[in-house]
DNA sequence: CGTGATCTTGCACTTTCTTGCAAACAACCA
DNA sequence: TGGTTGTTTGCAAGAAAGTGCAAGATCACG
């Protein structure tokens, strides 16, 4: 196993548990701690990780402070496999949005290498991750950062949506329901959602099958509006069938 | 066979493995490591691998950039100096402008926790570190992003700075001298740097003194323009008195 | 404020990488 | 055909990276 893939795992592993334990890396990984603390710091020193005493945690989960050993993210392989299944919709070249979240997050990672595109990113960890790929044109959403969600939000975000237009907005939803279709808890980012879904010609929505259980505050889109929502196999047949009469065709990955 | 097909059959068994092995390879294409290593070079360049020590990794499989924290290995010391020593000019409240660099990074790493900044980035990096600070307002300028040097360039990222001002403006720069002013290779971000400039009350720039020995393409600032230079005791004291004479306080950290 | 755990740092060892050079080979052009 | 030129490959020596070990510094927590 190469360092760097190890480093890749341990970000993995951080982000699905919150925090990682040096001593129990160590020990899973069959290599010392000190190779271990080497690869935190190379994780730290890239961003993407702070080091504590005794392991470290993701970024992302920085701003609430002290371990609350709430897992950050869950459903990996399901998320995965949403990830995978959305990337058929890819055009063979031109431009996509890809909004800020955890699924489209694992999408943008399976990009693939030889396919020339434009990508449209409103989080940070995004536009670094992608932007140093030969293939892609990266351009990034300003505006105010959201600690939160590390996504931008707020008008110098949302203008150059009007002047821009592209093939497919990937999307991520917090809630999504046959009722009230897809909402989000913060009304700036709904904002922004809405934007990227308007600049669009075809608009792919990611969401795992626990997002069918939840209203949020601001509506970015009723059902309508999105052409292909992508979730997993855990989503009650019922309910995709009621979400497809409303006008999405429904891929269950 | 020759080079470019054992290139591509490499390329295609990193894709399908999610990564290669120099001597594995070596022995199943029958040829030396060194050749083997040739390739590996070749497919990197063309930015669909990544080496790594003992193999390859195709790029897609990659989510994070190992190599930006590579970047800021040289001259450690004297930068973690000039950003602690430019600290010294943030203000006790209000907005800066934090310029996209290795030294800069480290004086957004070195902010302080208790003050209360709206921070101009133009550096995704920059941005997913600062963001989840909580006193901190993180705004994002966007626009392209620049594989190189992980900075948003372009229109977009002008604009918004035309109805910005800040306090204090923390800026890197490639090349310094006293005939030229601060130059840096690439134009669009010369522009860049020139608007984050004009919209800042003071400029201070850091600069280790290795940036005093040349001249880029595109200059963005005359001496004039700059406030204050903070850059590291290996400066010539005579270079240090030329540039003072130009306008700028120079601080050897 | 002490104690055990955790962290840093320098060093040594092994594997891997780079680089200069020469031989082999293909291509090209009288 | 034969000579020239440029590319590819292999070899060998020196450089560098990754890892583990050990000693000392630092931290967290009772």
């Amino acid at each position: 196993m190469y360092a760097e893939e190890r480093q890749q795992e341990i970000l993995g592993r951080a982000r699905a548990a919150g925090r990682v334990d040096v001593v129990k890396l160590a020990e899973e990984f069959a290599v010392t701690t000190e190779t271990i603390r080497r690869d935190l710091t190379v994780l730290e020193r890239a961003g993407v990780l702070r080091r504590v005493h005794g392991g470290a945690i993701p970024v992302e989960r920085l701003g609430f402070e002290p371990a609350l050993a709430a897992r950050d993210e869950v459903m990996t392989e399901e998320k995965e496999r949403i990830a995978k299944a959305a990337l058929a919709e890819l055009p063979e070249d031109g431009a996509i949005v890809i909004d800020a979240g955890s699924t489209t997050g694992r999408l943008a990672r399976a990009l693939p290498g030889d396919r020339e595109l434009t990508v449209i990113v409103n989080a940070p960890p995004l536009a670094t991750m992608l932007a140093t790929r030969a293939n892609l044109t990266v351009i990034m959403l300003g505006g105010r950062v959201r600690g939160r969600t590390l996504a931008t939000v707020d008008d110098w975000a949302l203008r150059p949506l009007e002047d821009l237009h592209v093939d497919v907005a990937f999307m991520g939803t917090n809630g999504c329901s046959v009722g009230k279709g897809l909402t989000t808890p913060d009304p700036a980012e709904a904002a922004i959602k809405r934007a990227m879904i308007g600049a669009a010609e075809r608009s792919v929505v990611l969401a795992d099958h626990t997002k069918f259980s939840g209203v949020y505050l601001a509506r970015f889109a009723a059902l309508t509006e999105i052409d292909m929502i992508v979730t997993d196999s855990g989503l009650d047949p019922a309910v995709a069938a009621d979400i497809a009469a409303a006008g999405p065709e429904v891929v269950r990955a």
